[in-house]
DNA sequence: GTCTATATGTGGATAGAC
DNA sequence: GTCTATCCACATATAGAC
């Protein structure tokens, strides 16, 4: 007899690829752990993604959707200095997040040595999303030189994540924190 | 006829997995790659290095004997504040430099999530290294809270390092140089 | 028809044998 | 240096359950 087809199947599939993905990395899961983990078979997984860099692309889209939605909802109404001083402790709260593990653009940038396919081109979009919105507040901000201001906070920016998945990762986001304090006295 | 070893055999393999690891990361090559960039055969390799971990330990290993003896020469003499404006400087020679693909410790630290085999270990060990020479120099500044002068400057060469293999690097490490200096007026 | 599960194909990896 | 063995990756095809 004829099943319904599972409208879930393509949510459990994500929400099993994701801790996969996120805590191990892409090229150290393969889809048969994929599949395993989602308790579905390899054929349903392949009508959902065609083939790896969809499944990766729409996990990076969900997860993008969920950082976005964070940021949005904590940035809301701020500008300038405000922005910027609450961006930076927004970074801070995230890598020191029991769990994290990176942030996954610039895992997936760095994993794959600056890749140019459809994942690739998307971590970097949001990658650069979050720098013009330093670079936003930065303009706001009423400073001598916004350019130099949006560089060097986004320096810092880049430095917690950078040290985010080591242990000393709290201690260099309250540092961070403190630097842009520093910055817009 | 018994050919007599050829003692370059080590040295030719380590030249041919150089630029193979460091330009497309270290599980992106296989050791048949390598065999065929060097010239030599399989056996060799393998009498040289009994598995890739050994060869990538050795990789590393050079790659920080060429590292160290770069540092010692520019940072020689110099101590407190002067040998963090030496050392930011430093740092932005390499990441401008051409060809450069990131540090090759954080590269494999990233590429194994957080490896605790030997050349992660020893990987972690050149990074730490680096941090320490920071904490050094912090206390000879004397300044009144040396620990925070490093945890700042540390930040900003992990910044650097993390920027670096984009093409906004050299801009990065700029800024990187003009956040040292304004730290030490 | 849509699912699960298994079998298969191709490619590439490490590693050893001769 | 070539050949083989094992293993695992992505992807497809097929067989049976509902």
């Amino acid at each position: 007899m004829a099943r319904p087809e599972d409208p879930t199947a393509r949510e459990r599939i994500l929400d099993a690829a994701h801790p996969l993905f996120y805590e191990r990395g892409i090229r150290a899961v393969g889809m048969a752990e994929v599949v395993a983990a989602a308790g579905t078979g390899k054929q349903a997984l392949y009508r959902h993604f065609p083939g790896k860099d969809e499944l990766v692309l729409a996990y990076l889209e969900r997860f993008a959707e969920l950082l976005d939605a964070s940021t949005a909802r904590t940035l809301d109404g701020l500008e300038g200095a405000d922005g910027l001083r609450a961006l930076i402790r927004l970074v801070e709260r995230r890598v020191g997040a029991r769990g994290y593990a990176g942030c996954p653009f610039r895992n997936y940038l760095r994993e794959m040595r600056d890749p140019r396919d459809r994942p690739g081109r998307f971590a970097l979009r949001q990658v650069r999303a979050l720098r013009r919105l330093v670079e936003r507040y930065a303009a706001e901000a009423g400073v001598a030189d916004p350019g130099a201001l949006a560089e060097e906070v986004w320096l810092i920016v880049e430095g917690v994540y950078a040290g985010a998945p080591y242990p000393e990762r709290r201690a260099m986001a309250a540092a961070a924190v403190g630097r842009v304090d520093a910055l817009l006295i």
